[in-house]
DNA sequence: ATGCAAGGTTGATAAAGTCAACTATGTGGG
DNA sequence: CCCACATAGTTGACTTTATCAACCTTGCAT
């Protein structure tokens, strides 16, 4: 296996399994709501562009699916304070229940990837994968 | 960043950056012709079934990529003589000559990912994710 | 005030993926 | 041989996901 077969089975691996995970706990949810619920819990003041920015997708895709999201329930909106054009976005306490759940599933998925790993391992793994980021980075500004 | 963070990190960069160096060649190929004709190569008497299979899509989706690659004179279809069924795939001049760049594209970036890093770090990096991986095939067994 | 940028919404459409039906061929058991 | 059933592939209809452009409102600089 070279490093891109590495590194696509990784990713393949991870998106099957916690696609599974949250399927068989029937929250309901895609891809596309897991990121926005993660994205909307981690930024204080989120406003929709700032999930555009986050997610790197069209501003009419992110709309949508904040619309949906209310629908659900999941989130609430405000208008902003200081800048009328802007929507706050928080989770709602259904919504919160929600992303914690993800949270929890994702940890149980994060150790099954750890299990028989040594700490030092792990610390190689991450130090070795920032090197190579580092490397992208850096020629994508060549 | 965490175990998930840097698997999708990587992950994203590679897709990224190959999308990148696809389009800046304009072979005018989106990632399914991609992870096809790299199918294709690597699979004597090809298939339909046999794409299917190794890229875990739905046949329709299949069926239909490979009439546009056929419609765009990339690849070649003949009837098999062991199974009237079955259509033996080819790569055509014009097919192999995109697929065999694409190989470069790929080598090229693999380089750019590698740079810096020495051979102990990668088969490190090799030998973790395959650790990793192994992990989650046993669980999913369970 | 005016003109331009930014946040967000919407309509139209494209691209990707899925489901089910169907044809033609192959296979195994009576 | 005949039958039921499985397999390879194709097609139509559809859903989901993503993209583009137009638009409205608000903010900001001159």
């Amino acid at each position: 296996m070279n490093l891109r077969e590495n590194i696509f089975a990784l990713a393949q691996a991870y998106r099957m399994h916690i696609k599974e995970a949250v399927n068989a706990n029937e929250l309901g949810l895609n891809g596309m709501h897991v990121r926005c619920l993660h994205a909307i819990a981690n930024c204080p003041q989120c406003t929709a562009n700032a999930i555009v920015n986050q997610l790197g997708r069209d501003k009419a895709q992110i709309a949508r699916l904040i619309k949906d999201m209310l629908d659900k329930g999941w989130l609430e909106k405000h208008a902003s304070e200081f800048d009328k054009r802007s929507q706050i976005l928080s989770l709602s306490s259904s919504g919160k229940q929600i992303q914690q759940q993800l949270v929890k599933l994702e940890k149980q998925l994060e150790q099954s990837f750890k299990s028989g790993l040594t700490t030092q391992e792990l610390d190689e793994f991450s130090r070795i994968s920032s090197k190579m980021l580092a490397n992208l980075t850096e020629h994508s500004w060549e």
